[in-house]
DNA sequence: ATAATATGTCAGTGTTGTTGACATTCCAAG
DNA sequence: CTTGGAATGTCAACAACACTGACATATTAT
């Protein structure tokens, strides 16, 4: 076999990728996906609640005061599927749901205590796994992780995590 | 602010990670994992069929001849959820269903001619997305990409991606 | 013969998404 | 001040896709 035929090279700086390469990303993306939901998952069913409810108490807890259309658009559901999400997460006492101070229209979610508490305990889980995986592979990898991550982000789901992103560091 | 406080480093040995960095990376799972099947939704949106079929096309073609049982534990289904989603696609002349030769309880699965086509456009969607994130991160970011996916797999899915890699470069 | 395996199927349930319709509340423009 | 539109909430119906449990049928292994 020609040497490289198989691999990964620059030709006139243009990446050489063969269907099976692609394939091969393509099959880690869904059983690494499925790792990553799975531990939270687990901590989910004992509650009785879904990823719906994990990615609603993340967002929330990432930006809080945040308003239903903001939190609709950033996790591209209707607001009739995120309204039952957020019904049962208010009435569990997990999510406070504010009345504007500016625009008495708006609602400002923020997590309770105990909606912290569960957050936490989600999110441990998930960078639990996270970290594991992140010290195998090392810093390079992890660099290359999200690039690529991020480059496969549609754009406008791109400028939410942008959002998010930009905030980390200030 | 200290030096190196907010980034990747070693430190004896280990990776110094913030739980921001963390956060990062579930957030680009989550963004990228929806750009990743945004392109195929839209084509099997048109057919009226869902991510379950996909997945189902796809293994099938990988693995041309696998048998019931073999694609169930590849994709953690129960056997009832999977039935659905057979059904569907034998009666619609995608797949094939053969008797097994050696072991009659087996049914061996392939892709008929119009179940190789549509598979082929929905791969050609999610390739193509694929490609361009790939081209655009570089030849090392790709090769972080997948040391980190593969590091965040559970044990067990990892054993049937490993065997599904294998077999590419025979 | 009997047990185990591989598959298929029926019925019921739950989560999470969808559309469509409609009410309420409030801001802003005329 | 009225009217239009925006933000939100809610009701109902529906579909995809997962689950459990139970049961039937072939086939193979012991």
């Amino acid at each position: 076999m020609a040497q490289g035929q198989n691999r990964s090279e620059h030709t006139h700086g243009l990446l050489f990728l063969t269907d099976e390469q692609l394939r091969k990303g393509i099959e880690a993306m869904f059983f690494a996906y499925r790792g990553f939901t799975a531990d939270p998952d687990r901590i989910l069913a004992e509650k009785s609640y879904g990823r719906a409810h994990h990615r609603a108490l993340h967002f929330i807890q990432r930006s809080p005061g945040t308003t239903v259309n903001n939190l609709l658009s950033t996790l591209g559901v209707t607001k009739q599927s995120l309204n039952r999400v957020l019904r049962t997460l208010i009435d569990d006492g997990l999510v406070l749901n504010a009345v504007g101070t500016k625009d008495k229209r708006e609602r400002h979610l923020s997590l309770t205590d105990a909606g912290r508490e569960l957050e936490q305990a989600l999110s441990n889980a998930q960078r639990d796994r996270m970290r594991t995986a992140y010290r195998q592979a090392g810093a390079e990898a992890v660099y290359g992780f999200c690039t690529v991550l991020e480059a496969m982000m549609d754009p406008d789901l791109k400028k939410h995590y942008d959002q998010l992103i930009s905030g980390e560091t200030v």
